[in-house]
DNA sequence: TGGAGAAGTTCCGAGTCAAGATGTTCTTAG
DNA sequence: CTAAGAACATCTTGACTCGGAACTTCTCCA
């Protein structure tokens, strides 16, 4: 009942808001459902996010730093995501045979399990947002969506 | 060039990344050129949005708690916004004649000229954005990003 | 061989979130 | 009228993130 007092507002002057807010705030609202259903698995947004990447992108056998500038995190909250997963079995650092210098973080067995399950999960949470829209206009929204990620330069500040 | 090996394969994969992802991608990207701007006008992404929350508020009078929740601010962040608000001298804080507890935020002549100089600068960036998309996928995406935003629930997290 | 520079890692400073404590001020039940 | 409870603003504390700077180990080019 107080969430009524306080939420109503929102969407009675969402309209003439900053397209950057509005961004934003979905992306907090969404990203809030989402959490809650990660955290069943132990893992959080991002530790998913890490997994995800790494099974869809296996072939390319990614650094460390290169992956974490695809994924958009700082590399130090990288390095901090790696160990928890690494703690938990989830990933391996596997060193380059060439270089030295790397050790490639690679999913494992249970990672991959875990990945799937959790991959599953999600879905079906995003499948809720979905039924919000019609086809037509999923399609659109995804375009739009992936269109204004592909920016060239660096970002500051992510928080994802 | 750098850029390219590190920004290509988001375009090359993102059709098969999260929805939650993508959203928080898109809020980031945006965000940036967005705090890039602003930071013109000696505020924050979060200074502008104060202040347009004053500007198109000001019937409401809404107390420092609600301005926040209605933001998506967490309290004590919204607290040191004020601080430097007040300090460049952008809004006040008037005591509530009827209630000694409130001391509501108020906009001075200064704050709303600044404000509209930089919404004006702002939606110029946003033109940038909108002139990707027909006005038929703005309004689908607008009306999307609306109603994404209008949940029910606090959130966790924000970083707005 | 020497030096520029990358990769992974750690450390530090600033900023944020979340939860809680405090003091002041309303409100309301007895 | 008074005492208990709630609301508001503020401050504090702890954990986390970001961004920059070091540092070590290693690669590669001249």
């Amino acid at each position: 009942m107080n969430d009524m007092e306080v939420q109503q507002p929102i969407a009675a002057c969402a309209e003439k808001w900053d397209f950057n807010w509005l961004l934003h705030r979905a992306a907090q609202r969404v990203g809030a459902a989402f959490a809650d259903e990660i955290t069943k698995f132990g893992i959080s947004l991002r530790g998913q996010l890490v997994l995800q990447a790494l099974v869809s992108d296996e072939e390319a056998a990614r650094t460390q730093l290169k992956l974490g500038a695809m994924l958009g995190l700082d590399k130090t909250t990288l390095m901090s995501e790696l160990d928890k997963l690494e703690r938990a079995g989830l990933i391996m650092r596997v060193p380059d045979p060439n270089d030295r210098r790397v050790r490639t973080p690679v999913i494992t067995d249970e990672g991959r399990e875990l990945q799937k399950q959790a991959r599953d999960a999600l879905a079906e949470v995003e499948r809720g947002f979905r039924a919000r829209f019609t086809d037509q206009e999923m399609a659109v929204i995804r375009r739009a969506l992936s269109d204004l990620a592909t920016g060239e330069g660096p970002v500051h500040g992510s928080c994802l």
